[in-house]
DNA sequence: CCTTCACTTGCGCAAACGTGCAATTACGTG
DNA sequence: CACGTAATTGCACGTTTGCGCAAGTGAAGG
């Protein structure tokens, strides 16, 4: 069934996906596409940058397949193409929600293993 | 409760974890931690690549939180540190699995829309 | 103590990426 | 057809990233 052509295809395909998830504006572009279509000028308002900028975003989340935009009058309407990666999203959110919660209580529970000079004591 | 503070700074710390994910390499090593720890040289085979490497894939992994290390004996073991990474992952594999297969049917589906020059006919 | 094995760090280089700004194309209207 | 708005593209800049290699650190064992 040629499932698998080659496992590390499938990591360079999935690592591709995850490089458009890593600038804060198509995050926010990709979460304002939740509940229904967005001019490129009302995703720019949304996020608040310049109207080019902001279809440099887009066409970078069209490549990769997670949003299409089709013309709506001078207008172009853009939605999500893969309404999936919302939910990987979520998850994601959910651990930066969850480190947010945890450092009111404890000093920096993540910083403290962020390097290893003398290893990991204990 | 301050759950948050600034929207934008909860996706910038957001897009700062996916940029984690980046990378082939680094993707293969949260899977092989998936069922157990592993040393860095069992690390380095699984994922073909030297060991200096993927200590520094490990350090990068490992600021972002995503796995810690403890000595053992001579070697130190990796674990993950964020079990739910896994899940935001099998979401993103089974986007890439549901193309590969897509595409065995059809010609070129995602590509189609890639650019637009005459943006978008129809 | 000195060697060996496991791992980490620093350095330098080539390639990839993001950004801002100006120019260009597409569409609807007077 | 000329104009203004909407959106996209191209270019040049500086920054970041991944990688290999050499050197350094830490723990175990002869």
């Amino acid at each position: 069934m040629a499932a698998d052509p080659d496992p590390l295809e499938r990591y360079r395909l999935h690592a591709e996906i995850c490089k458009v998830l890593t600038d804060p504006k198509r995050l926010m572009v990709l979460a304002a596409l939740r509940d229904g279509t967005r001019t490129v000028g009302e995703l720019a308002t949304a996020i608040g940058t310049s109207l080019p900028n902001t279809s440099q975003h887009l066409a970078i989340l069209r490549s990769a397949g997670l949003v299409d935009g089709r013309r709506d009058g001078a207008s172009v309407r853009y939605r999500l193409a893969e309404p999936a990666i919302l939910d990987a999203c979520e998850i994601v959110a959910g651990i930066v929600d969850r480190r947010a919660g945890a450092r009111r209580a404890a000093p920096n529970p993540v910083a403290a293993s962020t390097r290893s000079p003398a290893l990991l004591a204990s």
